[in-house]
RNA sequence: GGGCGAGUGGCGGAACGGCAGACGCGCCGGCCUUAGGAGCCGGUGUCGAAAGACGUGCGAGUUCGAAUCUCGCCUCGCCCACCA
């Protein structure tokens, strides 16, 4: 295998022009196979991958931003002697393709082909390592029938179920949607923004609360802090109790109610159901029914913004019956209101008006007790408004045998206390609910499950699958899955009895999608399994996954509980999809909006690739900040980065640079060559380390100083020594990763053989790094006003008096001895005046 | 309301508690050009002729020394928000 150019007539000419060899190079690359990935290669794997996109019809400057940094850290991994397998694919089911189907009236598959076929072209000009022979295309049937096996395999251990509720439904896109799918204070719709309501359906869901505990660790994995700190808020686990409170008159049954506070049981003076709590039916009393009804209608009609609002005014109705609070056998009136939500604890709660600003607010408006149990250990009660601090410096007061007890030991105790009286026990609740996975439109995986009048819900055989989406029908949304509407296929037997059964007609969240595909990167031809054990063995987990932080409770949550539960199912044998997790920034619209295509403020590459050529908008993308930071698209710069590639290349071939004289080695040419072989070694180890930390605009700056280096020396008449060799062939190589088409080019120019991205990574040289000199800042009382020139070995007493000595130093003295001197070895000397 | 993060030249941004402003853009000057919106060289935080003084949102503190650590404010961004 060669990497020599394809064509036979190489051109030659000496100007800096990309467009002279990129396009060559990466058709030589894709010949020579240079990019893919073989299992069988026996050098260490390392999986390294960019979330894949949706694919929209056009690329723009926010894709090639995105993966160009992974890119780069990739072409380093696979230069240093790792397997690289860095795969690219499209996330090719979803509501675009619908819709952009509707308007033109074309099919979505059409469309969605039509795009992937442009964006893969798009992709290409970049010159970014993609394996495309392992290229995943989740809209294909021979991907989403690994999908709709994945459900299957869930629904059969129990992690899926069908379930009806309240969900959350977007009235633009007709569909329902995940919890996590709904953003913001005002509930917007994650793809369209539109405000969403509820709706009463029978849905399907996934149960990934039972794994909200093992999601809350991130023991070993090197994740973002702030992905870290959003996923355990959105689990939100609290740790308390539920206390059963037995009812009147006739305790029907016991109302059982979750708190972070037992310890403040005894100032439980009423209870709050939610509105939608079953027992409401049960114990309203015959003559507050009718307001009970009333209310709990409203609440109905209500928007979840508006009950969700905490500026709003707290309301409520009393349904007629009591509880028994169990420490003080109390007797205690119960109420319904909308502040207490159905669907987090138990839909129930013990008010403590006294240590809880919304029971306060209401037993305010309601005129109910109001009884401080928690007091500061000090003296004094907090009257007027909610008290809820709670640690060692406050006591219990007013709580029977528990008056005195420090609060923080009363949470325990009063559990305890319960626990042993049966009435309640410890108890852990969580925010997070299950994943709603069903999908009230076409262009998604079906969820592979038929109805039999006889047996209910069926799971599709396994080798049925896949259940293919027929391609006639009409999807205009009707509020219902498009898929109802077309009886013929609709119309199938129940795989129990084949008697007549009917296909569920709703399709997969297309978050299920990409919750697997970098399994399926592994092995992605496998037709008689989802994936290969033996390759997800040997490539899983990744060890690095890149994508934006939007996705940190979608996405980054869903595909981490697809491989738990995949490994409990006997799958997997791994804990976590990747060990290392990175952010990039978003590149916005030079107006600092979002680009998007409504807003006109798109920024396309084609037309920057065109003019300056791929390596330059690669490096000016990477040069502009931190890459985890992003930011307003701003396209002043871009010239310095072409004007640093025209740089190096008249630098990388001094033989057609206008000085280039070799001078004899004389004592001052010995002394350039030291100083160009540190800079040298010193940029192997500052590009590396930056390259690893993601810090690809100060890799850059370092290649640039280099660069800026390399030209002094010619100048100085370096070229064609050894030293200035050394100096090119480390720039070339180490520019490598970040702008792969010029470093090829001007590798071959200078006569190397063979790939520059299969050229070794290089080592720095500790010994060449050390000066014969250091420069020592001198200050006085912190502020800089001398520098020292001596030899690393200068001993501390010498320094000291070269210091002192200093006339800079002297006139901030005035005479005077130093208070001390305060020296860091190396670093600085700092002198220090007495103080008056 | 809660949580997290960020405020540094005209601009993007550098800076293990140790020389603030690396690198680049822009701007100014020069060279080369018939010309230049090309290329090359030099300068460029502010004030000051200079010596020097002052400078990292504001105010305190810790320290020999703070852009960096602590506390309080201000501004902006993101996430969550009646979660018991």
């Amino acid at each position: 295998m060669t990497t020599e150019p394809a064509t036979a007539a190489r051109p030659r000419g000496a100007r800096f022009d990309p467009s002279s060899y990129e396009a060559r190079w990466r058709a030589t690359w894709e010949a020579d196979g240079l990019d893919v990935a073989r299992d069988d290669d026996p050098r260490p794997k390392r999986y390294v991958l960019t979330m894949y996109p949706y694919p929209s019809g056009d690329l723009h400057i926010g894709h090639w931003y995105a993966a160009t940094g992974p890119d780069i850290v990739a072409r380093m991994y696979r230069m240093q002697g790792f397997n690289v397998m860095f795969p690219m694919g499209f996330d090719s089911f979803g509501l675009p393709a619908e819709n952009a189907a509707i308007d033109r009236n074309i099919h979505p598959a059409i469309w969605t082909n039509a795009n992937i076929e442009k964006m893969r072209a798009q992709f290409r000009t970049m010159g970014a390592m993609f394996d495309w022979s392992r290229e995943v295309v989740t809209s294909d049937p021979s991907y989403y029938r690994w999908t709709q096996w994945i459900f299957l395999q869930l629904y059969k251990a129990g992690l899926a179920y069908r379930a009806n509720g309240a969900v959350d439904w977007c009235p633009k896109d007709q569909v329902v949607l995940a919890r996590e799918q709904v953003e913001g204070v005002d509930r917007r719709c994650w793809r369209c923004g539109t405000p969403v309501i509820k709706r009463d359906l029978e849905q399907w869901w996934f149960r990934i609360t039972n794994y909200s505990d093992e999601l809350l660790s991130f023991d070993g994995l090197d994740y973002p802090e702030p992905i870290k700190l959003m996923q355990t808020n959105w689990i939100g686990r609290s740790e308390g109790a539920e206390i059963d409170f037995p009812t009147e008159p006739d305790d029907v049954e016991a109302i059982r109610v979750f708190t972070t506070r037992p310890d403040t049981i005894f100032g439980a003076t009423f209870m709050v159901l939610a509105p939608e709590h079953p027992l409401v039916s049960v114990l309203t009393t015959e003559d507050r029914r009718a307001d009970v009804e009333a209310y709990t209608a409203a609440a109905r009609r209500e928007t979840e913004i508006e009950r969700m609002s905490t500026e709003r005014e707290k309301t409520g109705v009393f349904i007629g019956a009591h509880a028994i609070n169990p420490m003080t056998s109390e007797r205690i009136p119960i109420w319904i209101a909308d502040y207490v939500l159905p669907g987090y604890g138990t839909g129930a709660i013990m008010a403590v008006p006294a240590h809880d600003e919304r029971d306060y607010a209401f037993a305010e408006r309601y005129g109910l007790p109001i009884r401080h149990v928690v007091a500061p250990r000090d003296g004094g009660v907090a009257e007027g408004s909610a008290y809820v601090a709670h640690g060692e410096d406050e006591v219990l007061v007013d709580s029977g045998a528990f008056t005195g007890m420090a609060a923080a030991d009363a949470i325990g105790a009063i559990t305890k206390a319960l626990e042993e009286t049966g009435q309640g026990s410890a108890a852990v609740t969580y925010r997070q609910r299950d994943w709603l996975i069903s999908r009230q439109r076409y262009w998604g995986a079906p969820i592979p499950i038929v109805f039999c009048d006889e047996h209910g819900a069926q799971p599709v055989p396994e080798d049925q699958l896949p259940v293919v989406l027929p391609e006639d029908v009409d999807f205009a949304p009707t509020g219902v899955s498009p898929l109802q509407g077309h009886a013929a296929w609709q119309a199938t037997t129940c795989p129990e009895c084949g008697g007549p059964a009917r296909r569920e007609a709703d399709t997969l969240d297309t978050f299920m999608d990409s919750s697997w595909y970098f399994l399926r990167y592994c092995s992605p031809d496998k037709s008689d399994g989802p994936w290969d054990r033996a390759a997800t063995d040997a490539w899983m987990p990744m060890h690095l996954y890149t994508g934006g932080a939007e996705h940190a409770v979608m996405h980054l949550l869903y595909y981490r509980f697809f491989v738990k539960a995949l490994r409990d199912l006997g799958h997997l044998s791994i804990d976590e999809p990747t060990l290392k997790l990175r952010n990039q920034g978003q590149i916005l619209g030079a107006d600092h909006n979002r680009m998007s295509k409504s807003r006109g403020n798109v920024q396309a590459p084609d037309e920057l690739v065109d003019r300056y050529g791929s390596d330059t908008v690669r490096a000016f993308l990477m040069f502009i900040g931190p890459w985890d930071q992003g930011g307003p698209w701003n396209p002043s710069g871009i010239e310095g980065i072409h004007r640093w590639l025209g740089r190096v290349w008249g630098a990388a071939l001094p033989e057609e640079a206008r000085r280039s004289v070799p001078s004899a080695p004389d004592a001052e040419g010995e002394e350039l060559v030291r100083a160009l072989r540190r800079i040298t070694h010193a940029t192997i180890g500052e590009v590396t380390e930056d390259i690893e930390g993601f810090r690809f605009n100060t890799a850059i700056s370092r290649l640039m100083e280099l660069t800026n280096a390399v030209i002094r020396e010619r100048e100085a008449g370096l070229a064609g020594t050894p030293a200035y060799a050394e100096a090119v062939d480390t720039l070339l190589t180490l520019m490598a990763p970040i702008t792969p088409h010029i470093a090829e080019e001007l590798w071959h120019r200078r006569g190397h053989e063979g790939s520059i991205h299969r050229a070794a990574w290089p080592d720095a040289d500790p010994a060449l790094t050390a000066s014969d000199t250091i420069e020592l800042p001198v200050q006085v009382d912190g502020k800089l006003r001398d520098r020292l020139v001596v030899t690393p070995d200068t001993p501390a007493e010498e320094i000291e008096r070269m210091a002192l000595a200093s006339e800079h130093v002297q006139r901030y003295l005035a005479g005077r001895a130093p208070m001390r001197v305060v020296q860091i070895p190396g670093k600085l000397v700092n002198v220090v005046t007495p103080r008056d």
